[in-house]
DNA sequence: CGAATCTTTGAATCCTCTCAAGTCTTGTGG
DNA sequence: CCACAAGACTTGAGAGGATTCAAAGATTCG
């Protein structure tokens, strides 16, 4: 299954139409593995289904919260703008994780943080009153619901421990391994390079460290490019470095 | 309401006996406060009340889970430790909060990280099943653990944003700051520092930096030592550095 | 092809770490 | 209650790592 959509040119965000539930693949990925979609047909009708390329805003810090997204595939960052204008990636979400869970309570109308696809990535857009009815209806929803926010948690609590924490040269491999256990889950042989400024982000440190940290790597072979974005990898070398 | 018993001397844990949920004043500020007490009596009596002081476990990374851990007063800190020995805390938990609240999946049957009090802290200690009983009996308490799982992706995103991201000078500043809210709450007019170990796994960084920076704080009167842990602080300068 | 964006590299500065020693505080047992 | 031991905190000096500012290459998009 390699994805052939990362062929075609994409810039921007790709109405892909009303969401199939009965016949998705990746359900049992998600939340919604535990609702009975052909009992329920009525209440999914509202789920769309887009594709966002890289650099394309899902909603923004502080907008009015209307809708939940479900990642299909691909990878989502959620990224806070601090007061000096730098950004931090708070955590990355991958298949089956739920961008805008946050709103779930009621008393927030508005998104924590920026969600920002950093590849291509096809989500399910929810309207907030289905995941709403949903909880209602549905009892086993409640239970996938909270096992979502808490690997939200620990999504959060992987950017703190293996991003952020430690000799640059060690959170970078961290995250060039995430990067290949991405890749394996998307059936590819070759990372899918994040930005620079993303991984400066995630690490929270500058562009340029990050770029002369990556330079070294590629110097002694760990990473080899490919094409823009795609690089192979010396997998045990950056086990070695992570573990360090 | 100073915290009287801060002047006795306290080393261990202390069994206070059965909590008395009924006539608990704190119970509005966390997730019991949507139980009624007196219609579930039976079923919340194998509560009970601890005093944990600084430094005491309420329990280890990968102990079996069997109790979750409601804060009355005082601070936890959930910590991990990495391979390499070092600790890193990856959030603090206040009144109201929960520790251990990853065990109400069904499938963590251990804690994923170990819980101690930073502080003198009080807690009720509450019998996993008897969360689970409260879960399935009122509605109401799902949406208030609901909203705790959220309080504490907050709290793991504050750790993330405000003490390990810029100049330490600067994350020292808001880790003050955060110590001054505490005090207030407690109704007290001076800090309680932290051990500058536990700040150092606050902010990923080695304890004799955190020292450095700290001797800084002291020479140029932004805090000023009153007794052992006692701090009389400058809350303007505190912020200036803080928002720099 | 040209403009805008993203990435790389250099050199000087600043910050943090390491290792080591010394001081202060706290707890324990005589 | 005091003395000693263990633990916590401070400080110094040198090395190593990250930042800043600046400029030059790449890449992408129109």
């Amino acid at each position: 299954m390699t994805n052939s959509f990362n062929s075609i040119k994409c810039k921007d965000i790709t109405w892909e139409g009303r969401a199939d539930c009965l016949h998705c693949l990746i359900r049992r990925h998600d939340v919604l593995a535990t609702v009975d979609v052909a009992q329920h047909e009525e209440l999914l009708r509202p789920i769309i289904q887009y594709k966002y390329c890289r650099k394309n805003n899902l909603y923004n810090q502080g907008d009015e919260a209307t809708d939940l997204f479900i990642v299909r595939n691909g990878m989502l960052k959620l990224e806070e703008t601090l007061k000096d204008g730098t950004a931090r990636i708070v955590r990355l979400i991958h298949r089956g994780g739920i961008a805008g869970i946050e709103t779930l309570l009621d008393q927030n109308q508005s998104y924590e943080q920026s969600a920002i696809a950093v590849h291509e990535t096809e989500v399910c857009k929810i309207p907030f009153r289905v995941f709403h009815n949903l909880m209602n209806i549905v009892p086993e929803f409640i239970d996938a619901i909270m096992k979502q926010w808490q690997q939200q948690l620990e999504a959060s609590e992987n950017v703190l421990i293996n991003f952020s924490t430690g000799p640059l040269k060690q959170r970078l491999a961290r995250i060039m391994l995430m990067l290949v256990e991405e890749s394996y889950k998307q059936g590819n042989t070759e990372i899918n390079m994040l930005q620079i400024e993303d991984i400066a982000a995630l690490t929270g440190v500058t562009k340029e460290s990050v770029s002369r940290v990556l330079a070294e790597f590629k110097r002694s072979q760990l990473l080899i490019k490919i094409s823009p974005h795609r690089f192979d990898f010396d997998k045990e070398g950056l086990r070695e470095i992570a573990d360090s």
